[in-house]
RNA sequence: GCCGGAGUAACUCAGUGGUAGAGUAGCUGUUUUGUAAACAGCAAGUCGCGAGUUCGAAUCUCGCCUCCGGCUCCA
């Protein structure tokens, strides 16, 4: 059997599954209004407008009623119908007689699909002949959530009901088992155990860096500094609170005002704290005159910035209220576009080629509320599906995801969950320099506006230190570990040897720890292990003799001696080489 | 913001109306260790916060806060 049919197999089950949800749901409550029954990743989900919620113990009956109706072998059948004779059959279903509405109106033939005698549903099709094709004991009903009817927050939010499906139980177990492993690698948990970072009640989404998490924080920001010094950035520091009427020339006021931190003054002065850094790079921009000459002209800012995030959003390090961007604004000619796209996206291969990271391309084309005239949109959204190609990357379209003053082309990740991030993004403006009516000379004199291209790697240090933690499972490389060598003296009498090599190491710059021997040597290793620590360095006597250490490293395990020379410069040259 | 779940010692968790518990971590002492958990003792709690019901609340009810999973949003 090929792959391309298995795959049709598994989500014709998981399709029919859902199916056979909606026939328990309503078994369970006759009354329930149903949604949609789509198939999704691993699985499937229903949902249901019901007259109560649904607790933990409903799914479990559920899931039980679920069983006993996929072992009654029934067939599915599908039928095509009129338009009248749909709106007859789900005459109760008022969320079908909307799609009904909809596929008429967009001339979709309508078909129905029987489930056995109990069950039938508005549907395109895609399922399996008979429930005997299901193994009852490879599916499991995970979650309840709300949603919304169509996506559309104005409309009734629905309880949507995920569950997992395969085509055997031991897919189904591989997976369970696969989740919990991707729940060790959760930041959010791993973080605060390594205290790289926590957070606190009083400041929601706002983290606190620990020092081992500042330490990582700092090596991010100082390789970022030198690759961008290399590229003639200038970076700078700019104000945290400005005056409400910057937002208001900057057209923030209007697009995002509610969406900041407001600080106000005793004499009643608005000041907007500060949420993105362009608004000041242009001010910065426009403190001189500037000519052709000086561009491209690239104003770097690592502020510290803050956006009141709506509560149910937050989500550890990948989505908080306050954060730094490894931001930049490029202000070039219309005819550098293409050659500094070219080189961001230079920048952005070689720092997530550093990490071992692989990310996609997403071009973000012009939103609802977007400024300016759809003519220069048009343009600037056409430059960048152009660079992209010709970039020869893959990457994909998403319509209205663009920023309200341009079009944007979003690096993006997956977490350990497999969720999606944005992580940088590189957004083309043809807005903020208007409004702020920059300008440069050009070679014959007349004056022209630059054009702003807004662009960070990392995205925010917060997110990126996350989605590391979580790709590293923790164990970061030498170059970014908080504690990079751990010496174990054997006994109390190994102390001073033990004392000499961390001595040397710090001299080196080499981030050291030492313990002192109150504690089993098997428990001190553990202790490492746990932490993390890459070097594992144990001395006693065969090593005080020789002058060696012997080396545990953690992935390679255990190496043997080593002179202490040696191992300083193969540990420096690992951390100069940044070895993942 | 909305739907659902959760919050008990620093951490992981037990405790469903009647004297707040365990393991780990911490501290003290003993042990001086050869590659993932030595032994003993001690200390540790506004049971997220606030109200209510009750003779009595960690436990029941209500409000709020924070976190988690989704939805919506995301310059």
């Amino acid at each position: 059997m090929s792959k391309a049919n298995k795959d049709t197999d598994v989500e014709n089950i998981r399709h029919s599954l859902a199916h056979v949800l909606a026939a328990a749901v309503l078994k369970k409550f006759p009354k329930a209004k149903l949604g949609i029954g789509p198939v999704i990743e691993n699985g499937f989900y229903y949902d249901f407008l019901l007259p109560r919620s649904l607790t933990p113990d409903d799914l479990k009956e559920l899931e039980k009623d679920m069983k006993k109706l996929v072992s009654g072998n029934l067939p599915f059948a599908g039928k095509k119908i009129t338009p009248a004779e749909a709106k007859k059959l789900f005459k109760d279903q008022r969320f079908k007689l909307d799609l009904i509405k909809e596929f008429v109106k967009e001339k979709k033939t309508l078909t129905v699909y029987r489930t056995g005698e109990l069950f039938m549903d508005l549907c395109k099709g895609g399922h399996v002949k008979n429930t005997k094709e299901i193994n009852p004991d490879a599916f499991k009903l995970t979650h309840v959530a709300g949603a919304y009817w169509r996506g559309d927050e104005k409309n009734s939010q629905l309880q949507r009901v995920y569950g997992l499906a395969f085509g055997t139980k031991k897919e189904l177990d591989e997976h369970l088992k696969m989740l919990a492993e991707a729940e060790k690698r959760d930041h959010k948990k791993l973080g605060p155990r390594l205290k790289i970072f926590m957070f606190h009640e009083t400041a929601p989404g706002m983290p606190y860096w620990l020092p081992k998490g500042t330490l990582i924080y700092n090596e991010l920001i100082n390789f970022w500094r030198e690759e961008h010094k290399k590229r003639d950035y200038n970076e700078i520091v700019s104000p945290l609170l400005n005056k409400k009427e910057l937002y208001v020339t900057s057209g923030h006021y209007d697009h995002y005002w509610e969406e900041m931190f407001v600080a106000e003054t005793g004499e009643n002065e608005e000041y907007g704290i500060k949420a993105m850094n362009c608004p000041n790079a242009m001010i910065v921009f426009g403190s001189e005159s500037r000519s052709y000459r000086d561009l491209p002209l690239r104003f770097a800012d690592t502020d510290t910035l803050h956006r009141y995030e709506r509560s149910g959003t937050l989500n550890g390090l990948l989505r908080v209220r306050e954060f730094r961007q490894d931001d930049a604004h490029c202000f070039v000619r219309e005819d550098q576009i293409g050659r500094e796209y070219e080189e961001i996206f230079g920048i952005v291969e070689r720092f997530y080629s550093v990490f071992g990271l692989s990310y996609s391309f997403r071009l973000g084309t012009r939103p609802d509320n977007f400024m300016g005239d759809k003519k220069t949109w048009d343009k600037a959204e056409g430059t960048l599906e152009k660079i992209l190609k010709k970039s020869g990357k893959k990457f994909v379209i998403f319509e209205k995801d663009g920023a309200f003053y341009g079009p944007k082309v979003d690096i993006i990740m997956k977490d350990s969950l497999g969720r999606e991030w944005q992580m940088g993004t590189v957004q083309l403006d043809f807005q903020q320099p208007r409004r702020f009516k920059l300008e440069y000379a050009d070679k014959d004199g007349s004056k022209k506006t630059p054009i702003a291209i807004h662009r960070v790697i990392y995205g925010s240090m917060e997110r990126f230190i996350g989605i590391l933690i979580e790709h590293f499972a923790g164990a970061f490389p030498l170059w970014l570990s908080p504690v990079q060598a751990i010496v174990l003296p054997l006994s109390e009498k190994f102390s001073k040897y033990a004392g000499k090599i961390y001595d040397e190491l710090k001299k080196e710059n080499i981030r050291a720890e030492i313990t002192n021997a109150n504690e089993t040597l098997g428990k001190r290793i553990r202790e490492a292990e746990m932490q993390k620590i890459p070097y594992v360095l144990v001395v006693g006597e065969k090593e005080e003799e020789s002058e060696t250490v012997n080396v545990r490293h953690y992935h390679r395990g255990q190496e043997g001696e080593i002179s202490i020379e040696k191992l300083i410069k193969k540990i420096k040259n690992e951390i100069e080489e940044k070895v993942i």
